[in-house]
DNA sequence: GCAATGTGCAATTCAAAGGTTGCACATCGA
DNA sequence: TCGATGTGCAACCTTTGAATTGCACATTGC
C-alpha cells in the first residue's frame, strides 16, 4: 500500500459500471486485461486505464505471470471501506436522534448540552 | 423512494469531495443550502446541484420549512450500502479461496471440481 | 525463425460533470 | 410596505474522464 486512499477516491472508483463488470468478472477469479477485453465491449487499453485506477485504491491486485499479467478482485479492501462507510452512517443517526430528543423536550434544562446557562 | 439506486450510481454520488463535505456538514445536523454555501468555497447554486444528486440516490432528505429548505444526511441509506458492499466483498474472498484450494492440491482427484460426494 | 498473442505508451476525440453568473419570484421580519 | 434572505431555473464555461486508434516491444509456441 502506498497511501490509505482516501474515502471519496476510493467511492469514486466504484462510481463507474464499467469497472465494476470489471470486477464482477474479477471476483469470479484472475483475468488478463485482454481476456476481459474479449467479453467486454470496449477496447483492451480502456480497460487497462480502469483497471489502473482500481489497482490505485486497493480494489484490484496483479501479479506477472509469464506473458501477462493477470488481475484479481480483493474482498478485504471491499469489505474495509463497508466497515468505514458503516461507522459514518451510524454517527448521523446518532446525532440526528439527539437532536430530535432535544427538540421534544425544549422546556427541560437538564438535557441542554453542557447543562449550563447559555 | 423511487427507484433502487443502482450501486455504482450510489458510489459515483459519494465519489466527489465536495458532495462529502456536504454529506460530512448535513451529518451534524439540519442545513439549508445557503446556510451550507456561507461556510463552503463554492455558489450556492452548486451545493444546490450536488443536493440533488444526493437525494436521488437517498443519502439525503429534504423538508420545507417556512421559506427555507433543509437538509439532513440519511445514515440509514449509507448503512445499507455498506452491508451490500460488505456482502459482495465476501463473496469475492470465498471464491478466491476455493480457487486456491484447488490449485494446492491438483493431484487430489476427489477434490476435483465435479466430485459430488461432499 | 516467425506468426500470434499480450502489454505499454501516446495522441486524440467527445460527452459529461462541476462550477459560475444572472434573473425572477416567494417569504420573512421590522 | 419594503428590504433582506432563500430558492429555482437557465445559459454558459472549463476541465475531467471514458474510450478510441495507432504503434512499438516482449513473450510464447509451433
Amino acid at each position: 500500500m502506498t497511501a490509505p486512499a482516501p474515502l471519496p477516491t476510493v467511492c469514486a472508483a466504484l462510481g463507474d459500471p464499467t469497472r465494476w463488470e470489471i470486477l464482477t468478472r474479477l471476483g469470479e477469479g484472475p483475468m488478463s486485461a485482454s481476456a476481459l477485453a474479449k467479453v467486454m465491449p470496449v477496447s483492451r487499453q480502456a480497460i487497462g486505464k480502469h483497471l489502473e485506477v482500481l489497482r490505485e485504491v486497493g480494489l484490484v491486485e496483479s501479479e506477472q505471470r509469464g506473458r501477462e499479467v493477470v488481475h484479481v478482485a480483493v474482498g478485504a479492501r471491499l469489505g474495509a471501506l463497508a466497515r468505514e462507510l458503516d461507522r459514518i452512517g451510524r454517527s448521523w443517526e446518532t446525532r440526528l436522534l439527539r437532536l430530535k430528543e432535544l427538540a421534544e423536550r425544549p422546556a427541560d434544562p437538564e438535557t441542554a448540552e453542557g447543562s449550563a446557562d447559555r
